[in-house]
RNA sequence: GGCGAUGUAGCUCAGAUGGUUAGAGCAUACGGCUCAUAUCCGUAGUGUCCGGGGUUCAAUUCCCUGCAUCGCCA
């Protein structure tokens, strides 16, 4: 079996944000996934270079086209190493082999007369230089320049989609899986239940000259869309009118394209009718996904709260990126991102659950089984349910694994994986292996118990190969296991790990956030910082100045205020914690990690800086709406103030 | 304005062709263990299952309607 899964191509009027991150993840799992069944995967992105965003762009930074388009198709390609994306292509619209394909289809459809001269009119902004559509306009004017739009009608090449809608719909119908999830299909089905409008598909070159030309009009070039989605096509080796070569025959028929939902016409709709139209098959499937949020807002460059990829990885490692985006997201709909959010699945699953039961088992094999595989002799240390239960949760989760995985259901799959780590620990305390190691008659139970919890670990590496191939590497080493991992040959209980084999583990797969390490935060936040990187982390020596600095505006966001104490009394059960009452100038309770160095007296009165718009988090159980600041030095600690009296909530700045 | 989706525990979400005490993870509280990365295990909760009306012996689940949020289209 083959499989062909494609990510959109990347435009290039901006930098790989979170969302571009997310789609080649799920791109590259579901191709690692293939090729862990034992299929032959071919695995293409790349970047969407011509148009009219792209032409201003780099007028704008005084480049030419190609080299402005050079420039950030670099950065995109550049992201996927550290991402492990590992793409069989990379293509791009400006490549000549792909121009050549474009070409050549757009010359076999105007010859077939699918594609025509028509009229095309609409609102025109000369500032803008090109047709707005009613929904950009504001009041009437074009947002940007503030005039009204003029109504013109100029002569364009059209392609008659209109001419496939019936064969669409009845595709679209007679194949429920074509376009998932199933409410992208309906909105596909909604939206061809009314007349197509034929696509204009040419640019006067008076207007825009970095496009592909019209092959039979030299006065026009080619519209972005029906230039990029033949990349499809023509990163296969694709041409018009001649054999399919082997690539493509192998390939396009099990073509999968992963899109997020803002471009899901073109890719349900022109694309469709586009291969109709010159008599190719239609792909396989569309994969649609949803949006991630930034702390529930939406994601946009003049908010400022783009999140870039590299970011992260720098600070969390690759393995902890790509499992946070699959497990997070449920596929096709919108998801929130924040820190808050990566560090608490961080810590609970991959640190907690995941790393520690390897961490602790592996100490296990160390302290009870001399470090090695333990030696298993028949009739001693008989199976029981647990044992029984075990080895079925393990088969299972091989199978719910594939089964969600199939349906692009990556959340549900890593639940899955994730259930078995559950039980695993349950399994530990149930049997308690370090009571079995006090009984020297119970050494052939203790060496089984063992022997299951490393095969169990075992089969929970397998999957992880598609999702983190570096943690799931890192576990196979620890057990002694190489070579290319296969599901169908691995997937089984037993068999495989080699008896007496020497294993260890050097450091923790995952090491947790510890919130000790962060720089100094009085009122506990989860700050966390100052971490060690994961191991599987890429090297972040990068690191300039230039990363560590923040800006103007970025600081103007912390709101520091002068604070009143009016109030302050031990928190119950707690050595380092105060509870502060302070007007700032309203009344607010403040938790402050300052009771090993201040008596409650001592606080009242005082006037301290607090952080004022601190997300408020619970401490012991008592809310705390800011942070105090404050210094520590030679193990003394000194809480922040302003050098005369001010008015209480007077800002610091 | 038209079409559609969603609304379930503090948070993120599962769920049932209508039927006994509505679930999971996280967060919270208490208890236990010590192999382990202050990790793990156990126990404990709280829910007008968006509001209103209808069908039914029975509705959170079906129907209608209203509200809210979101998406597509115009």
């Amino acid at each position: 079996m083959n499989t062909y899964v494609t990510t959109p191509i990347f435009y290039v009027n901006a930098e790989p944000h979170l969302g571009h991150a997310y789609t080649t993840i799920v791109a590259d799992a579901y191709g690692r996934y293939q090729r862990l069944k034992g299929n032959t995967v071919r695995f293409q992105t790349g970047t969407d270079e011509h148009g009219d965003k792209i032409a201003t762009a780099a007028e704008a930074a005084g480049i030419t086209p190609q080299a402005y388009a050079d420039r950030v198709s670099a950065m995109f390609r550049a992201v996927c190493p550290p991402l492990q994306v590992e793409y069989d292509n990379f293509i791009r619209t400006t490549d000549a082999a792909h121009q050549r394909v474009v070409q050549a289809v757009l010359q076999k459809l105007y010859e077939q007369g699918d594609i025509v001269l028509s009229d095309y009119s609409g609102l025109y902004c000369q500032g803008c230089e090109r047709f707005l559509t009613e929904k950009e306009l504001q009041g009437g004017l074009c947002p940007d320049h503030l005039k009204p739009p003029v109504a013109i009608t100029e002569q364009n090449y059209f392609f008659k989609m209109s001419r496939y809608q019936g064969w669409l719909i009845e595709h679209i119908k007679a194949n429920p899986d074509f376009i998932t999830p199933e409410r992208y299909r309906n909105e596909v089905l909604s939206f061809l239940s009314e007349p197509l409008e034929d696509l204009c598909i040419s640019r006067p070159t008076s207007r825009l000259t970095w496009g592909i030309p019209l092959p039979f009009d030299k006065n026009f070039v080619t519209y972005v869309w029906f230039d990029a989605l033949l990349n499809y096509l023509s990163g296969l080796g694709y041409f018009p009118e001649g054999e399919m070569s082997a690539e493509c025959s192998h390939y396009w028929p099990v073509a999968e394209h992963v899109v997020a939902k803002d471009i899901l016409k073109p890719h349900a709709i022109y694309w469709t009718t586009m291969l109709k139209a010159m008599g190719v098959a239609p792909y396989r499937k569309l994969h649609v996904h949803g949006y991630w949020n930034v702390n529930d807002t939406k994601m946009s460059k003049s908010i400022g709260n783009v999140v870039r990829p590299m970011d992260l990885v720098e600070k969390y490692g690759s393995d902890s990126v790509r499992y946070f985006l699959l497990r997070e997201m449920s596929f096709g709909l919108d998801s929130s991102f924040s820190l808050a959010a990566f560090e608490a699945r961080y810590n609970s699953d991959l640190a907690n659950d995941l790393g520690n039961l390897f961490s602790r088992t592996m100490a296990m094999v160390q302290k009870f089984a001399g470090g090695k595989v333990p030696l298993l002799v028949d009739g001693e240390g008989e199976s029981t349910e647990l044992d029984r239960q075990l080895i079925a949760a393990a088969h299972e989760m091989v199978q719910e694994f594939c089964r969600q995985m199939e349906e692009f259901h990556f959340h549900r799959a890593l639940q899955a994986v994730w259930e078995v780590v559950s039980l695993s620990n349950k399994y530990i305390v149930s049997n308690a292996p370090w009571e079995l190691a006090k009984d020297p008659a119970k050494r052939g139970r203790l060496h089984l118990v063992i022997y299951n919890l490393l095969e169990t670990l075992r089969l929970i590496a397998l999957p992880l190969n598609v999702v983190m191939p570096t943690t799931a590497l890192a576990m196979q080493v620890a057990l002694g296991i190489s070579g290319r991992q296969n599901l169908a040959a691995h997937g089984k209980w037993g068999g495989i790990l080699q008896e007496g084999a020497v294993i260890s583990l050097s450091t923790p797969l995952f090491p947790r956030f510890d919130q000790a390490d962060a720089v100094s935060p009085v009122a506990g936040q989860t700050k966390p910082q100052q971490v060690k990187a994961p191991k599987n982390a890429v090297s972040s020596s990068a690191k300039t100045d230039e990363d560590t600095l923040i800006t103007f505006d970025e600081f103007k966001r912390i709101d520091l205020r002068v604070a009143t104490v009016v109030a302050a009394e031990k928190v119950a059960k707690s050595d380092r914690l105060l509870k502060l009452t302070v007007e700032a100038p309203e009344r607010r309770t403040v938790v402050a990690g300052i009771a090993e160095y201040y008596q409650p007296e001592e606080m009242v009165g005082r006037q301290v800086i607090i952080v004022a718009n601190l997300k408020p988090t619970k401490l012991m159980g008592i809310e705390s709406q800011g942070m105090v600041l404050a210094a520590k030095s030679g193990g003394q600690l000194f809480v922040s103030t302003v050098s005369g009296e001010v008015d209480a909530g007077s800002k610091v700045a």
